[in-house]
RNA sequence: GGGCCCGUGGCUCAGGCGGUAGAGCGCACGGCUGAUAACCGUGAGGUCCUGGGUUCGAAUCCCAGCGGGCCCA
């Protein structure tokens, strides 16, 4: 099958379906795999997206990245793993059905429609999501295995998980703990750190006194807080023990609170108070003083409890008044001083945020809606010393955005922070892309790291694995399936026996008699995509596929994913296996807006994938997300910018047309001849060169994974090297007739570049370059391989010429001056010019127009071409100096500038050198002038243009001779002729005739080029004489009137 | 308050181991026309965030600050 002519346009979205198709019909990927199943690994671990539904630009962005790389990877010989990851599990899913159901709390879940139907329901939706998001995935040519992913809800994803609960648990890095921790009130969960949204909200900021008991008279401590609804908590007041505090006499009683703090707070609370401080102490005197509880009234069981103040060196004087209300049950700090000073843990708070029956006049209220009611109160008491309303960043929820709280409550932990040096080692062991993703900011991270809140009291997710014993306390964490069913004495164990609520139903037997329960509480999502590693693998159930893939040397995320899924990975990795599972990172960038915005539904602001594959093509997009900017910084999408990206596939494409449009009109065949029966030119050598320079530096950028620089370097040789110099050189041998070895080395060449142009974009452009591969190159080449992406990725540096593309960067700087040149004289390009002289003191410059002197001539359009190191054809014109010769000469000085100005200037010169003056006669006498009494200017000869360049000058002469009036005049006819044959939309291989009606003076002035003239529109007949034919158009060329007729 | 990143023409970004500021887009003008819904040339347009320091010389290295983003407290 020849190379056929390619569509005139470029259409993507025939083209990509076309090609996705051919994929899917003849099974392309997997025989990609299949071909190199037994060459050296590559393993890669997709960070499984959550089943949300759909895809973002960035959840695109990120898998063009992987589909590139591994792409690359694959073409330099590796057997890649890239499995399909899905993420199932968690809170979003569950929120997401509750919303489809009209759920409003657990309550509903668990007695309207039960946990089975919740979680079969939220196992659909899953389900379905993946299925959509997979379309998605694959519209943007990306390859991985779709038809085999891993999946955390499968029950063998689910026991590798397990498997990594008992490891904790064998390590006793697996704790239940009374700890306070943060909780969603509307999801009646705990939520881990990452699981936690920051924004900002309003909160009222009181400032309230609490009366001091021990002290005489009436003495006030003075706290801050933005949570009123934690004072009914209140067990202690913490101060610094080593900050000065202040006694403050308001008139009728004594403010305590910071020293440093006195002047603004006073300002701020009590502007029209007179003031004075009648005592300062440092905050380890106030220790132990005891106080009142503000609202003992309505929280009876406050009186039984004795309220201190207490050293804290957490406290600071940021903000506040250095005096910390302090409630055990319901701050991470406040737990802290709880336990060390052996304070209540009192926490009147149930799990849906409403006070408990310990909060007395409060019990029922929602904690939020309880503000205002607890300010009254204070109020009322007189211990509200100011209220407002404050804007500060605050916790909610990552699914519902509900305003977290903080709650004492009993919950599984991982001891993260008995392994954090061990995860700190590991993490140097890493290849971090930027460096400082793993260095400093990953890094920073991990050291901060507390202990990670594994358990929620939810539904869907994976059951913590921990059985209880009812009698004894007793504690069994099971690993596997084959362990549960051993020791299970209740229940069910088939089918989805492993998720809720089924499991919840397998009892088994305590060594002292008692029965088992299982802990009721699911695990935080994040573990699930934690053990990805393992578990993707079947790992420990089967060891196979671990040993050979595990672990893995790439995965790529954003930057999010620092506190998310490249820390779990990492503290699962340990816990299970001592180290980290993968090796190199690249951390890459979010996609925001055009203003820098992170795209949200709220603003409005959102660019679909879908949207842009439908503008402008799959490729088109990922070509543009790997070229914007470096793929570690953000992302500001940008229209216009992919409508660039478009324009330069839209070039690609034209180039390839002109190709094809040749080689199909002359049935070529590139394996038919080898490069010595062909003439190869410079210009040949020369985008060889160049092709293969850029796929050195292509490679070398995928492989960094710097991966704008690869789409840069393609960009730039498509566009300079390509379509706007290389096509223009070879114009003129295509239009050869037959079989013509020059013609033939450029369509070879061109071959040869396009092949290898593809072959390089391929990874990134995987649609466009499969579809030119299938017609220029399986065209001819009978035993390539079936699809360019089986091809090997390869360079020929034997191609590569330095010095030869060095003298090609010259002449091209030599052609454009040129231009510039002729622009200031208004001379045309296709006028030829009758000399060229190129001047430079730079040998590369002479070198590089000698060693190309054909293309310079050719691309300047001009008869004769000299270099040189100066101008000689400069006319030198003399001047009398008068400054000189005024006082010397007199009157004398017109008639010696006469003189002069009859002589060439460069005789002058020759003489003054030869013999160290010059001599002027006038009528009588003789003049001896020295050279210090005449000045030289150089005048550019008539029509000579000159312009200059980095390292030299052009000098261009554009004097008309009758001989170059003749050819610009036959140019001019060519270039109207082939407008009308363009205008017939003619086969560029059409003959037809011509008829000229015209003066007899443009008659004889193009006579000597009908020959050039019926070769170059492929006129077999040319007449000159008034005619009837298919086409006739009048034209005026240089004011001459030309009635040219044309006749298929 | 802490950590990390970013700050270069109207816009998007290169450059960044110190040595005369670059590209593309956009704008204005001119040109070209058998790959031309293209393309080419010219021009206008920059305190390289600010201020210090090191240096003969700083967009580049160091320090401080300002602004933006992300993460955390």
């Amino acid at each position: 099958m020849p190379i056929k002519e390619a569509p005139r346009s470029y259409n993507h979205q025939e083209l990509e379906e076309k090609i996705q198709k051919f994929w899917k019909v003849h099974q392309i990927y997997e025989k990609t795999k299949e071909i190199r199943n037994s060459n050296p690994k590559y393993s890669f671990l997709d960070g499984p997206p959550y089943c949300s539904g759909r895809i973002h630009l960035g959840t695109a962005w990120n898998k063009v990245i992987k589909d590139t790389f591994l792409r690359f990877k694959s073409m330099s010989g590796f057997n890649v793993r890239r499995q399909a990851g899905w993420d199932t599990h968690g809170l979003p899913i569950e929120h997401k059905v509750e919303g489809i159901m009209g759920l409003k709390s657990k309550k509903e879940i668990e007695e309207r429609i039960g946990i089975d139907n919740f979680v079969k329901k939220c196992r659909e939706f899953a389900v379905l999501n993946k299925s959509l998001m997979t379309e998605q995935f694959e519209l943007l040519g990306v390859w991985m295995d779709w038809d085999d992913p891993y999946v955390t809800f499968d029950t063998g994803y689910m026991e590798s998980c397990w498997w990594t609960l008992k490891k904790a648990h064998e390590k006793d890095l697996l704790v239940n703990d009374l700890r306070v921790i943060t909780w969603c009130p509307r999801c009646e969960t705990a939520l881990a750190l990452a699981e936690i949204d920051y924004e900002n909200k309003e909160d009222p900021s009181i400032y309230v006194k609490f009366p001091i008991k021990t002290a005489e008279g009436n003495h006030h401590i003075l706290v801050w807080t933005t949570t009123p609804w934690t004072l009914p908590a209140n067990m202690a007041v913490c101060v610094h023990p080593d900050y000065d505090y202040a006694y403050v006499d308001v008139g009728d009683e004594i403010l305590i609170m910071a020293h440093a703090l006195v002047e603004s707070l006073m300002e701020q609370l009590l502007p029209e108070e007179k003031y004075q401080i009648v005592k300062v102490v440092k905050g380890s005197k106030l220790e132990g003083m005891t106080y009142h509880h503000p609202l003992m009234e309505e929280i009876p069981i406050q009186r039984e409890f004795e309220h201190m103040i207490l050293p804290g060196e957490h406290v600071t004087l940021t903000e506040g008044t250095g005096c910390v209300h302090t409630a055990p049950g319901h701050g991470p700090d406040d737990f802290e001083m709880g336990k060390k000073y052996g304070l209540s843990i009192f926490c009147p708070v149930d799990e849906a945020g409403l006070f408990k029956e310990e909060a007395g006049k409060y019990k029922g209220e929602f904690v939020k809606d309880a503000d205002p009611h607890i300010i009254e109160d204070l109020k009322l008491h007189g211990f509200l010393v100011n209220s407002g309303i404050i804007s500060h960043r605050y916790g909610f929820c990552w699914r519902c955005k509900t305003p977290i709280i903080y709650l004492a409550t009993e919950q599984w932990f991982l001891k993260i922070t008995a392994i954090k040096d061990q995860m700190l080692d590991q993490l140097d062991q890493v290849q971090w892309i930027p460096s400082w993703a793993g260095e400093s900011r990953f890094r920073n991270w991990v050291e901060n790291a507390r202990d990670w809140t594994i358990s929620r009291q939810r539904y869907w997710g994976i059951p913590i694995p921990i059985w209880i014993c009812s009698d004894c306390g007793e504690i069994k964490v099971v690993g596997s399936i084959a362990e549960l069913k051993e020791t299970a004495s209740e229940g069910k164990l088939t089918g989805d026996f492993i998720h809720r609520p089924y499991v919840d139903e397998i009892h088994m037997k305590c060594s002292c008699g008692g029965v088992m329960n299982r802990t009721p509480d699911v695990l935080d999502v994040w573990i699930d995509s934690g053990v990805a590693g393992w578990a993707a693998l079947h790992y420990p159930r089967e060891t196979e596929e671990f040993e050979e893939w595990y672990p893995y040397d790439f995965i790529t995320e954003g930057h999010d994913q620092t506190r998310g899924w490249f820390y779990s990975q990492l503290g699962c990795g340990v816990i299970s296996l001592d180290s980290t599972p993968y090796r190199k990172v690249l951390m890459h960038g979010f996609t925001l807006d055009e203003d820098g915005k992170k795209m949200s539904k709220s603003l409005g602001n959102v660019v679909e994938p879908d949207e842009v594959i439908r503008k402008y093509g799959a490729d088109v997009l990922r070509f543009y997300l790997l070229w914007g900017n470096k793929p570690w910084e953000d992302l500001k999408f940008n229209w216009d910018e992919v409508k660039t990206v478009n324009k330069m596939f839209n070039i690609l494409w034209n180039v390839y047309v002109f190709s094809t449009t040749y080689m199909s009109i002359d049935n070529f065949n590139p394996t038919l001849y080898v490069e010595d029966d062909l003439n190869i030119r410079d210009e040949d050598r020369w985008i060889l060169s160049r092709i293969n320079t850029v796929a050195g530096e292509v490679n070398q950028a995928l492989e960094s994974l710097h991966l704008h620089k690869a789409t840069r370097s393609i960009n730039h040789f498509v566009l300079e090297d390509l379509s706007r110099w290389y096509v223009r050189l070879i114009r003129g041998r295509t239009w050869i007739e037959k079989d013509d070895p020059d013609k033939l080395g450029a369509y070879y060449t061109l071959y040869q570049v396009i092949k290898k142009l593809i072959m390089l974009m391929c990874p990134i452009a995987p649609h466009i370059t499969e579809e030119i591969y299938q017609n220029l190159v399986k065209g001819v080449e009978n035993d390539a391989p079936n699809s360019i992406h089986m091809q090997n990725w390869q360079w020929d540096e034997r191609y590569i010429q330095e010095d030869l593309e060095q003298d090609m960067d010259v002449v091209r700087d030599i052609i454009e001056a040129c231009a510039r040149a002729r622009d200031i004289a208004r001379y045309k390009l296709r006028w030829p010019v009758k000399e060229l002289v190129i001047v430079s003191e730079d040998i590369k410059v002479l070198k590089a127009a000698r060693n190309l002197n054909h293309i310079i001539l050719e691309q300047a359009n001009t008869k004769e071409l000299i270099s040189s190191n100066d101008f000689e054809n400069l006319k030198i014109n003399a001047k009398p100096n008068l400054k000189t010769l005024g006082p010397k000469l007199r009157g004398d000085v017109p008639r010696v500038a006469a003189r002069l100005a009859d002589v060439d200037g460069a005789e002058i010169v020759r003489l003054l050198e030869l013999e160290g003056n010059y001599e002027v006669e006038i009528d009588d006498k003789t003049i001896e002038l020295s050279s210090k009494d005449i000045i030289f200017e150089t005048e550019l000869p008539e029509n000579i243009v000159t312009a200059e360049f980095e390292h030299g000058s052009v000098f261009v002469d554009t004097e008309l001779t009758k001989e170059i009036l003749s050819e610009s005049m036959a140019r001019e006819l060519i270039r109207r002729i082939q407008d009308m044959r363009k205008d017939l939309d003619l086969d560029v291989e059409a003959n037809i005739q011509v008829f000229i009606d015209c003066s007899s003076q443009f008659r004889e002035l193009i006579k000597s080029f009908l020959g050039f003239i019926s070769h170059e529109v492929r006129a077999q007949k040319f007449v000159f004489s008034p005619h009837e034919g298919d086409y006739t158009k009048k034209w005026n060329i240089e004011e001459e009137e030309v009635i040219i007729t044309m006749t298929k």
